[in-house]
DNA sequence: AATGAATGAGGGTTCATTCAT
DNA sequence: TATGAATGAACCCTCATTCAT
């Protein structure tokens, strides 16, 4: 049969990447079929293959996209001369509510990154340290100006960073906390963890 | 054929355990074969079944029993009688020793949660709420007994597991600091979350 | 690979249910494999699922398309306005030369019912009570003009078609006798089963 | 694990005869595993093979057995001596009782005849072509001594044959006739089908 | 005589992918 | 661009059978 009258390209390939991202996210990418991606969307598997080689090359573009669109993110709102107090809460305050907004892509990020083949992993492990340097940045800078205090700059990225990720798996709409009330809450163990004040931070 | 000579039940067992352990580690539950499982300690795949009644039946074993191993553990070293900073300091120390030992076990419970049919998902959902106890009490205690400064107890929890258990995921032996550097720089860093000072931790 | 220059799937599908047919006949439903229904008709098992669900749908819609065609053969050639001594001889000749054409449907009709699931078995039940409620009625009324003498109409009937379907166990094209031969014999022995007369019935 | 307190070898072989006919009867023998059988009886699978070297020796056993009891059972009751009208009666009566308490084994020996590799099928297929003699001699007799007008001895037979047996696929203890009852129904018909009188048969 | 652990084969079914239409 | 039919490999699991214990 022939396309879908209004249907194009385009179109298709962008709803194959949001069925593939929520399946992937629900049930992961080992579990899920092109059939079922394509059940999704209601056309059959062998239309995927008109937008994406392969079903890895379809696993691969969700996460590089995801951590590109991640760090454009960030450089379009970073104001570069913050001061790394201001940089850091302003950090904070966008990785809670990026990765809050994109819960379904961090989950994937992290869970199959080793089902990806050994070339397009180096790629995203490559995007994910240029991610992580954007915080460690901040935690060298305050501390070569001294507004913070800190232990050990990597150790502490690498601890800021997942206890700021893990909220995406236990945080609900409907909880005792609000996200204003939770990033607040966030902001300031981020302050403690630099020795800084919230008020100075 | 028949049984080799000298293999007993239990010891196919539990090398069946280690092999998926290990695979389901390396390459998530859904892309493990049974086969795979049994090539790796060299027997066919049919002979797990002797063992395990399926593959679910697995990964609900190795994750059930890591939780309740984990507990277990933890019940073995605490000790009621410590104060608060001093109980949180062995409840950090434990943590990232148990964790590191057990990384394998620690992404897999983490990871294949989804995997699991809803009767498993929430028994082991109910273990980790056991587990997250722990730390939400002693928070709790040095709460009340003016120890502790804490922002909110039960989000200074989430953070703070978030936070240990993700060096599982980049801790290397031939790093630049060694486990005991690491640790004590997680310690002074709880501290500082709960305001405490490391002297008085 | 694609699907071969020229086939279609309704051409598959037959092919299919006609290998179905032939095996399942000659060895039993139990002990035929897809790949052997497959291999029949030189397609990989996995192409039998574009067309049949499950082995179990394939059974059922032998089955089904059995006893459906039966009864319609039967309405096809059925003359209402016949006495019932002259019914009686049409279905006999009906019932035969039908049930000889059909030998691998009869067979695995009777044989196989026991592989149904339930809702399958009682939908071909059913068909199987409608297919017998014809010769009872021809009885009933032959019985009620007194065209008939008959001991019992149910216990009648079902002799009657046990008798007449255990033919299609033992004739052979290369037996002593013709088909038009026993055609004849039968009918005469259902004449005397009813008390009729060969030359009245 | 040795032999359990009290189990013999002859008692266990014919637990395990019983279990199969009762599984093979209603399934099928293709769908019945040993595992399945032993679990009827509470043993584990490989000692069935000390009883029967193979699963289609358990099949050929209870045919052939079958086979043997039932017409040793008719050499039992017979009485040489006998008019064919009388002869033929007690053959009815003794075929409808005799099939109908063994319905199990009437079935599988018309149904699982397939699944016996070539030498066991012939001598199943001996063994009933001397059953079916029975009968067939009688028919003959009374042929030659004008006791009976019959059609085709041969014919008569087995069409005598297929429809008594067929009794046994829809007679029910809580039916509307007593098996007395239909047991002298089926006498009268065979009386019919031979042309004689219920009083002379 | 029975268990329990194992084999090697094969079961039904699903899968990623291909390609004529 | 999409369908639908096909492949060939793989999947989980079960099977008949064997044999050390």
């Amino acid at each position: 049969m022939a396309r879908k009258v209004g249907s194009t390209g385009a179109e298709t390939a962008q709803r194959v990447r949001e069925a593939a991202l929520e399946l992937f996210a629900r049930s992961g990418y080992a579990a899920v079929s092109m059939r079922a991606i394509a059940a999704e969307i209601g056309v059959q598997a062998g239309a995927i293959y008109n937008h994406f080689p392969t079903k890895q090359d379809l696993l691969k573009e969700l996460l590089t996209g995801h951590m590109e669109t991640l760090i454009a993110a960030w450089r379009a709102v970073e104001q570069p001369d913050l001061k790394p107090p201001q940089a850091l809460e302003a950090f904070v305050r966008f990785h809670i509510r990026y990765h809050l907004d994109r819960s379904r892509e961090v989950f994937i990020s992290y869970m199959e990154l080793r089902n990806l083949e050994d070339e397009n992993f180096g790629q995203i492990e490559q995007l994910r340290r240029d991610y992580e340097r954007i915080p460690w940045t901040i935690l060298e800078n305050g501390s070569a100006d001294g507004s913070f205090d800190i232990i050990d700059p990597q150790v502490t990225t690498m601890a800021m960073i997942a206890m700021l990720t893990g909220m995406t798996t236990w945080y609900r709409d409907s909880g005792r906390l609000s996200l204003d009330e939770i990033e607040a809450i966030y902001i300031r163990l981020v302050a403690r963890m630099v020795r800084g004040r919230k008020r100075s931070l």
